[in-house]
DNA sequence: CTGAAAGCGCTAACAG
DNA sequence: CTGTTAGCGCTTTCAG
């Protein structure tokens, strides 16, 4: 009893009774408000959370006292004995990708109204880098993730790790995943591009592709040949690379030099098909007229550029938001089945494309 | 101490006596550790942290223990009594604005290397959003904070903020606000787009600015008034929005509809350099003949936009990353006097700007 | 070199 | 309706 006493009368002092030298302030605690208010921090702890009740005059007299020492309840405190940190991270490739700017916006939004807390990772298509970032938020007790995959590389870590904790894998999956996921349909977009430069007469149609271990590069090329195939045309004509403006340039300005160059280029997103049109400006080749060029995901900046980008749109803003709230309803209920949200493609012709003369 | 024994043979069960219903699995703890090694979890938590020696034989069965039982040290317990989380928040206006994207890949790349998370905001430019992100950041018991203010509107509650919490500002200040600091130099800057007008013969010049409260938007305001008068030019043509590529596109709109409309434009930012060139087109005024554009920022479409954006050009990631840096600094010495690092603007001359014939 | 135990700030079971 | 108190998982004295 007296060893508590002097706990309650004397919290800011350490045990060998000296005020401790490094920063004067100390954030005040449920000790400091139950002590003002004269109340217990049972007390303290329940007008805070609602938990049970309160009367009203007790609760004022809390609050203010809450109010006039500026109090914050701790939420490490919180979290160590709630199990839950409100926190959950997200790893994607590269918030510099306007396509993935947008997607966190998308989920922060969401996420932020739920009152969580969003930490980030930039993976940089590394199954090394997404790996540390998974381990990291793991170990700082995430409530969940929301991952744009890299590749399969760590998948056997990652499916344990999702035993563990909620995961939504937004944009990227792999197989043997079979948690919830955004994706979009990526064959079908590719399908989309490629049918579009065959009603507009072109046969020989390149592929400009990212990243080949991503599940969305893979696909976009399965999308790509089994499109050519049915209208009854050979793929021949594919170079893959990163999903990054250089390499979109390289590739095309690869392609272009080949003896019999394509009329036209399918690019696996816009950042490959930006590249292309720079690839096309240094050789002096007109876009469309000479060469007609489709980009994929339909980032701000397509429409933007000269000539206007062809493209297959995906709502990136909506794809980030609908991981989040995906999560938040796993986290709600983590028995629930895993959901599987594709997100429909869609053709949006601008000046970059134009029919063989 | 028949209590305490109870707990290590028992620690899975709670009070009552039965084990917990709801997620079978419970992370393995310092006590777990102790227990399979035979040792306290002092000796434990010695070996983690390397505090004090452990005989060689004594650590290798705790490590061995560690490793069969999977162990990880929870951080939130690590953060609560250490008082750190090795975590910083930042808040900026939008990662969807490729300037900031930029500004936070590298800021999140130097204090990743250095062990700290870093966790996101997005303020939209509104004090009332920032506020409610610093607010959480702070509950959560960030170390530091690295921010891209909105305006001065919060300015009481920041400074009172950063008297408890390392706090660096980029891109954007405050007058009253005298810690550490990364920022453009924007009246030189936009001192840099003037000349380069006036220079190629440009007598009327508008200013198509981003927010009004926004310290960049009114240094860069400043520097173009400046500027012109210095070449006994008046600054008339002023008008002001947000900083966006629409805002741009409308107050560039309505500048073109002036009787006497200027024959060139400087743009406080990119995005609203873009958004100019697009309401040049839809009146069919020709950029650059018939209009002048020039930017600020230099984001990767500024010279992927047609004509090429000739622009004030500012090392976004370099932004970034010297702000991390700066707070790793002030973490690692609170008591350093605050530094003020600006960074010189450079004038990137493309295909948006000629002289008048 | 090691163990015991007191907390970090908070929640929640238990006992009035 | 309110107070007491045992922990959450970890670090760090203090005592051997």
């Amino acid at each position: 009893m007296n060893r508590i006493k002097r706990r309650r009368d004397a919290p800011r002092t350490n045990r060998r009774g000296t005020r401790s030298r490094r920063s004067a302030y100390r954030a005040p605690t449920v000790r400091d408000v139950s002590a003002a208010a004269d109340v217990s921090v049972g007390t303290v702890s329940h007008v805070l959370s609602n938990a049970r009740n309160v009367s009203p005059e007790t609760r004022a007299r809390v609050q203010r006292a809450m109010k006039r020492l500026g109090y914050k309840p701790n939420r490490i405190a919180q979290s160590l004995i709630r199990r839950r940190t409100m926190a959950v991270g997200m790893v994607i490739p590269d918030v510099a990708n306007p396509f993935f700017a947008e997607l966190a916006r998308g989920a922060e939004d969401v996420l932020a109204g739920a009152d969580y807390a969003l930490v980030f990772g930039n993976s940089d298509n590394d199954a090394h880098k997404e790996r540390r970032y998974i381990d990291s938020f793991k170990e700082r007790q995430v409530d969940g993730m929301i991952v744009a995959i890299a590749s399969d590389a760590e998948s056997k870590a990652i499916l344990e790790f999702a035993k563990q904790t909620a995961m939504v894998l937004v944009d990227r999956a792999f197989k043997d995943w079979s948690g919830d996921t955004v994706l979009g349909d990526n064959s079908l977009g590719m399908g989309l591009a490629v049918n579009h430069l065959v009603e507009l007469g072109h046969r020989r149609i390149g592929l400009v592709n990212g990243d080949p271990e991503l599940s969305t590069a893979k696909q976009r090329r399965a999308g790509f040949e089994r499109s050519l195939h049915r209208h009854g045309l050979e793929a021949r004509l594919i170079r893959e690379g990163r999903f990054t403006l250089d390499s979109g340039q390289e590739q095309t300005r690869d392609m272009l030099a080949l003896p019999e160059p394509p009329t036209a280029i399918c690019a696996a997103n816009d950042l490959l098909a930006l590249g292309a049109l720079l690839a096309a400006a240094e050789r002096n080749v007109k876009v469309p007229a000479e060469l007609s060029v489709v980009g994929y995901d339909d980032i701000a900046y397509a429409r933007l550029a000269q000539p206007r980008l062809t493209t297959i749109s995906q709502p990136a803003y909506e794809m980030g938001a609908a991981a989040a709230r995906l999560l938040l309803q796993r986290l709600a209920s983590p028995g629930r089945r895993s959901e599987h949200q594709v997100v429909a493609p869609r053709l949006v012709v601008r000046d970059s494309t134009v029919g063989l003369r």
